[in-house]
RNA sequence: GCGAGGGUGGCGGAAUUGGCAGACGCGCAGGACUUAGGAUCCUGUGGGGUAACCCGUGGGGGUUCGAGUCCCCCCCUUCGCACCA
């Protein structure tokens, strides 16, 4: 036996590397494909190296990419980067250079980690959205939108971030801290540019329906973040001053239940009534309580369990149903933004109003009386004070929390005995009818707030003229470049008067630029349909070539992008649909959202996060010796518990990192990293080479066809287990269950490792070429490296990719001899091995079984036998 | 609080329509080869029992010839949303 050559990764890797780039392999013609798939990875932020972590996308599209092809479809499977955005501004910063410098080293350098990793691009369809080409098509499309009235600029309160010194969009705001640096965010009242993604709410909500392919998970959370409520628009009008402002409810039914009025402190009454009032001490307290609540922002506004805050006015409102008069406060628990930020209070039935009125001694009248009191309706409604705690002690008892349910109404008038959710309607059409309310629909979700304050963004194409005000740039003059000056740190383009300073399109006068760069993740809206024309110089894509590609038939990135990414999509998607320029609602047709990939990490109560090949034995820290604190976290630079490919690669190879990372789980699962595991996989690896190399030369130089007819037991097992192997390869790639696909895979190596270590010399060698081929073949997507060298090591001198996936046939699987279970009562006794026909006919099954076992049933009467055809044999006794 | 996942060996995880629980891999144990091995290869490996067998999928009930899988109740856990009137 001639000395088997060992694996050598490295000489491998470098062999074909270059090799699938070359031949082009992922290069589609827009015109020329006939079967498309478009798979996308989400793009990734420029931010330096990569860790294994980030692998895991890229790994999977890959697998999959090439899976696809040898399916025979053209797939398209672009890459690019979403290079714009604040961590340049600060590495440039800390590294004193420019944003630019920084970005295009880190595309670079990410670029050369594709390489290494075999994961192939159509480079040629790169998009970076860093670079006028591309940031054109921004502002481009920017225009479009405000000439289409979906942007629009507005003075409001912004979420302001105190350490990025920016505005950020609501989705951006995380527990009321920015998402980026976890500094607090504040309200602000600035003049900002919005995209009114409001106008396509009922859309994006209603279009999830048709998303049937998306995680539910993902519908769901943005089902919620849509947030559809139906209610009533109630207007009120203030005692003495005949003023009038609205209330958004969706519990019209209580509103004989309102005992006061909350106005958010941002609301403009509550500063009217500031200024309005004489009193100078409530004048003073009035002012210091909206300050404050402005400061505390988000954070302390937004915990559920906060404080409910409030003051009183010194004003009263009318009921439009009874005419009472009920006080005024501004209470922090009510916001602006959503519905008309005025809620009617009603302590009785709803949990917040019930504890802000304990708080403030504001009466509680109880309007909704459970619905198992059905039959004393009548009465109770005559009974006006039972539940009220209003006048004196309550009758019955003190209310202990809201009551929030339906059911009848009681103290409600007219309206007395009706079902809640009927009087919902009749209290609705009641003050509809006398022009004091209607019908009215509100959403959650706000208009996308995309102005930031930076730098390092596509700059707004906008002109302010103070004779034409605001001015759209001609199209003709775009791109509206980014200013190419040393970086000047934090404040952005307000500080660069050669930037800002221009003329007016439309009278020449002088003018100024607007200062404000997109968001980006306007960036990211849209950047799939670039990848179909990336080099179009008169248009952002090709209409036509769009329509062909998209929607996307897989897309692929982590659910934190559930809600912000995935969103903004949609909604760019509807708005180009509705100016002509798709001809689809929803730009992703199916949508993985794989895990993060954790790793163990080290933090000392002194030192903070150290590097776990730095800890000392028994998890002490390495400076001062304290026990530290484990915990398993998802790979990241700042808790230095990454684990770079680099280091994987140079011990085991790409490979390696590719089968481990496909095999370790389930792919939409968290998971932690093991090393161990790594070993293992290099070890299949290992495995799989010394197999096909061990008999290369015999299974190349075997004569004749595989005489499916002639085999014997042990070649019949080996065709099976080939076959049942190439089913289940492909149906878990198909399904994304890649861990199970190559489990199947090591399953199949092991087979043809016995078969050929008990048959020696008598191996039927053409059934074992036949097997290494289809084994090479279904590898491939997870190994690419070592299943090129071994394709060519079989004889063949055309690529891997180029082959078709091999097919299994039915018959191959269904053809083994089958293992029988036999049980008495449920449990198991006794097996038989049994040709397929057998194992399929009952009657023969049910008398072999009984034969069999006959010993055990002595004394016992069978009541009954269960036959599972191919299965189990349950033979039931008393 | 609301919503959605998830609880299976020492670990990651497998198990069509209910039909052999623990595939595959890690780890561990024993052995082989080695000057050596944290390399490689082979064998074994859910728990208990000499054995026949018994017990085992978070806990408790139920349906069934048969339940990880279906139904009811409970516990734990992860994630998302969280004053949205």
């Amino acid at each position: 036996m001639p000395r088997i050559a060992k694996y050598d990764f490295k000489k491998i890797e470098k062999r074909w590397k270059d090799y699938w780039q070359k031949e082009g392999f992922f290069k589609v013609d827009n015109a020329d494909a006939n079967k498309k798939f478009y798979y996308l990875n989400m793009f990734p932020y420029p931010s330096g190296t990569l860790h294994v972590g980030h692998g895991r996308n890229y790994i999977i599209g890959d697998a999959f990419s090439r899976y696809k092809k040898m399916r025979g479809f053209d797939v398209l499977n672009p890459m690019g980067f979403d290079a714009f955005g604040l961590p340049a501004e600060n590495a440039a910063i800390e590294n004193k250079t420019h944003p630019r410098e920084w970005t295009i080293a880190n595309i670079e350098g990410m670029k050369k980690q594709f390489y290494e990793w075999g994961i192939v691009y159509d480079w040629d369809r790169e998009v970076r959205t860093c670079e006028p080409d591309y940031y054109r098509w921004n502002q481009w499309l920017f225009i479009q939108f405000y000439k289409r009235g979906l942007v629009y600029r507005s003075e409001s309160f912004a979420n302001w971030c105190t350490g990025c010194e920016t505005v950020l969009a609501n989705e951006q705001v995380i527990d009321g801290r920015c998402e980026r640096c976890n500094s607090a965010v504040i309200k602000k009242k600035l003049t900002q540019w919005y995209f009114k993604i409001t106008q396509y709410a009922e859309q994006l909500l209603n279009d999830l329906e048709k998303l049937q392919y998306w995680p539910e998970r993902v519908r769901k959370m943005q089902f919620n973040w849509i947030g559809r409520s139906e209610g009533v628009e109630v207007e009120w009008t203030i005692k003495d001053s005949g003023k009038k402002f609205r209330t958004f409810t969706t519990r019209p039914d209580t509103i004989f239940g309102v005992t006061f009025m909350a106005l958010a402190p941002e609301h403009p009454l509550a500063e009217e009534f500031i200024t309005q009032e004489t009193n100078s001490q409530r004048k003073r307290e009035m002012q210091e309580f909206v300050q404050k609540s402005l400061q505390e922002g988000e954070i302390m506004r937004a915990a559920a369990d906060a404080e409910k805050k409030g003051i009183f006015t010194g004003r009263y409102v009318i009921n439009p149903m009874n005419d009472e008069a009920v006080p005024i406060y501004i209470a922090n628990y009510v916001l602006m933004e959503y519905g008309t930020g005025a809620v009617q209070g009603v302590p009785a039935h709803d949990q917040r109003d019930f504890d802000f009125a304990k708080k403030h001694g504001i009466k509680i009248r109880c309007v909704i009386d459970a619905p198992e009191n059905q039959g004393e309706v009548n009465s109770l409604s005559k009974d006006k004070g039972r539940w009220e705690s209003e006048g004196g002690a309550p009758r019955q008892k003190e209310l202990q929390a809201a009551y929030e349910s339906h059911g009848w109404l009681i103290n409600s008038g007219e309206f007395n005995g009706i079902p809640s959710q009927e009087a919902f309607r009749k209290i609705g059409e009641h003050l509809k009818n006398r022009g004091q309310g209607n019908f009215s629909v509100k959403y959650k979700l706000r208009d996308w707030l995309i102005s930031r304050q930076r730098y390092w963004g596509a700059p707004i194409p906008m002109i302010h003229c103070e004779k034409c005000g605001i001015v759209p740039v001609p199209e003709k003059d775009l791109p509206v470049l980014l200013p190419d000056v040393p970086f000047i740190g934090k404040k952005g383009l307000a500080e660069i008067p050669e930037f800002y300073n221009t003329k007016c399109p439309q009278c020449k006068g002088p003018a100024k630029r607007d200062t404000d760069t997109m968001d980006t993740f306007v960036d990211s809206s849209w950047y799939f349909l670039r990848y179909i024309s990336p080099k179009d110089d008169q248009k952002p894509f090709d209409t036509k070539d769009v329509n062909r590609w998209l929607p996307i038939d897989q897309y692929v990135g982590g659910v934190e992008h559930a809600i912000l990414h995935l969103m903004y999509s949609r909604f760019f998607t509807k708005a180009l649909r509705d100016m002509g320029m798709l001809n689809f609602d929803e730009p992703f047709a199916r949508l993985f959202t794989q895990g993060m990939i954790e790793h163990k990490s080290y933090r000392c109560s002194e030192h903070n996060w150290i590097l776990p090949q730095e800890v000392k034995e028994g998890n002490r820290c390495p400076h001062c010796n304290r026990l530290l604190q484990v915990d398993m976290h998802k790979m990241s630079k700042s808790k230095l518990n990454v684990i770079s490919p680099q280091e994987v690669i140079d011990q085991y190879g790409a490979d390696t990192e590719r089968i481990y990372t496909l095999f370790m789980g389930p792919p939409e699962r968290d998971i932690e990293w093991s090393t161990e595991g790594v070993r293992g996989s290099f070890r299949f690896l290992n495995r799989l080479w010394t197999l096909v190399l061990k008999h290369a030369k015999k299974a190349s130089e075997a004569k004749g066809h595989i005489k499916v007819g002639e085999f014997t037991g042990a070649e019949k097992k080996v065709w099976h287990k080939l076959h049942a192997t190439i089913k289940a390869v492909s149906e878990d790639i198909e399904g994304f269950h890649f861990n199970t696909a190559v489990s199947s895979v090591m399953e199949l190596v092991n087979e043809i490792t016995v078969y050929t270590e008990t048959q020696g010399k008598k191996a039927n060698y053409a059934l074992v070429k036949r097997a290494f081929d289809d084994l090479v073949l279904i590898i491939s997507p997870f190994v690419p490296f070592v299943a090129e060298e071994l394709w060519r090591r079989l004889g063949h001198d055309d690529a891997v990719l180029k082959q078709r996936w091999p097919e299994y046939d039915t018959r191959a699987i269904e053809s083994v001899d089958r293992e029988i279970v036999i049980q008495v009562n449920g449990k198991v006794r006794d097996r038989m091995v049994l040709s397929p026909e057998i194992a399929e006919n009952r009657v023969e099954l049910e008398k072999r079984a009984v034969a069999q076992i006959q010993s055990r049933l002595d004394g016992q009467t069978v009541q009954k036998i269960i036959v599972v055809p191919g299965k189990l044999v349950n033979i039931v006794v008393r």
